[in-house]
DNA sequence: TTGATTAGGAACTTATCGTTTCCCAATAAA
DNA sequence: TTTATTGGGAAACGATAAGTTCCTAATCAA
């Protein structure tokens, strides 16, 4: 059941074998577009971003709106890996809540933050106009409200957290204080000021 | 003292009169703008949604950035005073933060909502780089926060609010929710999850 | 009236947009 | 080898972008 082909070879079609890795490309394409935007962003800025001629980008993403969902579904991808990874860390699971936040607060304030978030970006560009993009931030949001929301029932049942309270509901405001935590990143606030933010949302569930 | 010319004169200079008003103009290029984004909006856009032509768009407002960096200015002066307005309603200063806020989650849920908020979308495609629009809208929240802090203080003094939190802070954290609130609802939540989202965030001032 | 000045608006200009074409290079299968 | 198939990349394509020109219309000052 094993050795038909050499594994390298076997996902290669027929042909040339193409140069360049398409998770890379689409890394340096997230980079061009959260930091520009879909409309903001041109053809050429695509190519100088990724170092890839036009005709490869076309071969291998079809069109900019192609590449653009890519670029959005590896990008919510590793995003929910990170809040899943943040939040399973050990101890307490209000610590860990805090920790996940502090990130956002840490990245929206230093010079990356300022580069963007490309859910927020593309949410407010294109929503609610393009359906696909549409489909992908809505289910996210829902994805991270449900992981907060998970961790919140954790610290409910450990008694951290009051139980009355609605895990979703505080799930769904956390998720709306990073979105706006990407906004306000957006004017440089201080790693304090963004710091202090996050301790005060988290008065939400002490 | 007076009488030296009629009023409806005086602000007239020589030559043809426009024939439009510059105010209406204006606000129709904010429905436009908020609904496509800048680089998503094109001047025959402009055209349709302010039913000029170009030459009159192009005499009136000198380019296109020009007219947004005007369209920006008259939504950021519109929404501080309906937010000090609202802010100012007689009661409790808790519940005039509550209903101004609800106010928010009222039209993000609504279709208008959707259409998005002028300063969020300006924020997220045009900041940091443009350095006009990223003056604007770094006053803008910071005026936004000072309302918000000056009605805790408010409350703080009526004893509604403790006293021992920092009502800058706080102020921060609603303005940071109000920008939260425009990005989820460009997903089209219910009014009811919005209202019950604010209600959480009011918990930071329990 | 006349001349200066400004608005309105169709047509035009120039640059750039996203996309395609075409030809050559490189690989797999036969 | 040969053939089929794919990638790389320069050049070209039509469409559309923002901005300008130019002529006519309408007003004010004289």
């Amino acid at each position: 059941m094993q050795a038909t082909k050499p594994a390298p070879v076997a996902d290669r079609g027929p042909g040339r074998p193409r140069e360049f890795d398409m998770d890379e490309a689409v890394a340096d394409a997230i980079e061009v577009f959260r930091a520009r935007g879909y409309h903001g962003t041109s053809v050429q800025d695509l190519t100088e971003g990724t170092g890839l001629a036009r005709g490869s980008l076309y071969k291998a993403f079809h069109d900019k709106q192609s590449l653009f969902l890519a670029a959005l579904e590896h990008y919510t991808a590793a995003s929910l890996q990170r809040i899943s990874d943040s939040l399973a860390q050990p101890g307490p699971a209000r610590a860990a809540i805090r920790e996940t936040l502090m990130g956002y607060a840490r990245r929206a304030a230093a010079g990356q933050g300022r580069r963007g978030c490309l859910i927020t970006a593309a949410a407010m560009e294109m929503m609610p106009g393009d359906v696909e993009v549409s489909v992908v931030i809505t289910r996210m949001f829902k994805r991270m409200q449900e992981l907060f929301a998970a961790a919140v029932a954790r610290g409910q049942a450990a008694g951290e957290i009051p139980g009355d309270y609605d895990a979703q509901a505080i799930g769904r405001l956390l998720v709306c204080t990073i979105q706006g935590l990407r906004v306000l990143g957006k004017t440089g606030p201080s790693e304090r000021d963004m710091a202090e933010l996050v301790d005060v949302a988290l008065r939400t569930m002490a």
